[in-house]
DNA sequence: CGCCGAGTGTTATGTTATAACAATGCGGCG
DNA sequence: CGCCGCATTGTTATAACATAACACTCGGCG
């Protein structure tokens, strides 16, 4: 499915990327998991468990728990598939399944779509900088809010209009 | 107070550089804001919501409820006196009260310190990135989690005596 | 006085996440 | 087949984090 916002991810993609990981790794790709997969790509924004519990609940036409949900993000995380937001409490497909991901997340606080780009001079200063500091360095998050390329572009042709 | 942990911060200068900055700003620096203030300056680690306000109930004798620490919290934060943690729900003094701060906070996974450090490596890098992408940052975090300097220490002659 | 605004108190509730244990399903193996 | 062991899922309850809504106090000011 195309993204709502506009913005240039594709979670369709993602989802078939997920199921080919799964394969290589044996990790077990069951019914539950497989739901939950179709409901991100169904969403071009991150999502919070009690969303895709919901979700859930609807499409299985019966009460799902947050156990069930829990676990199978869980499972997702671990394997590398999805990220959790922290700034959001939501969790959003990892676009990079491949190699291991020091990514950096842009929030579109207008559209509420996210999107993870790699970058190396942000993860060298990162290591950089931590090292200067003595820190050994297990696990960065750096997570960014602010307005996606198309968001800005409306507010600016926006106020154009309001100022014409 | 010394720091518990033996990292290099001081947190009982901070509780008076906030209150030079109050007078400085004119915000008001109310009992409860001074004993939530004072709580801070003696804990090392970051505190969750929860554990100041059963700290300030303690301290008053009598039971306070979450507003009253939620808000205390939100005027600190406001005042950039705070930041909040994302990855741990917690809250932690700024260490640079007097400049806008895009800090990357490392957070130390054995001792449960956080120390602040600014980078204007990190800063610039990120902005660049976010610059190709098109993306108008308003507000970015960078949390890593890790070992401290004297934690990755100690881990490491714990290990050497292992060896021995 | 009478009003206002900042701060705090109080009650209730919303949101996010986990603990603990039971049940199911499936493959291997005697 | 019958049993075991393991991964997964179901179920119940509760913990942990956060906010909404409204009441009350108190000091400043016309």
């Amino acid at each position: 499915m195309a993204s709502a916002c506009g913005c240039d991810h594709d979670p369709a993609t993602w989802a078939s990327r997920v199921k080919d990981a799964c394969l290589r790794q044996g990790a077990q790709l069951t019914p539950l998991r497989r739901r939950v997969l179709d409901i991100f790509s169904g969403s071009a924004a991150p999502l919070g468990a009690y969303a895709i519990l919901e979700e859930l609940s609807r499409r299985e036409g019966k009460q799902v728990a947050p156990p069930t949900v829990y676990r199978t993000l869980d499972f997702f995380l671990e394997h590398g598939f999805l990220h959790k937001i922290e700034s959001l409490n939501a969790y959003a497909p990892c676009e990079h399944l491949d190699h291991a991901h020091h990514g950096m997340l842009l929030i579109c606080e207008s559209c509420g779509c996210s999107e993870e780009i790699e970058d190396a001079g942000v993860t060298r200063a990162i290591a950089d900088s931590a090292a200067d500091a003595g820190f050994a360095l297990r696990r960065v998050m750096v997570e960014a809010q602010g307005l996606c390329r198309k968001c800005a572009r409306d507010r600016l042709s926006a106020s154009a209009a309001a100022v014409a």
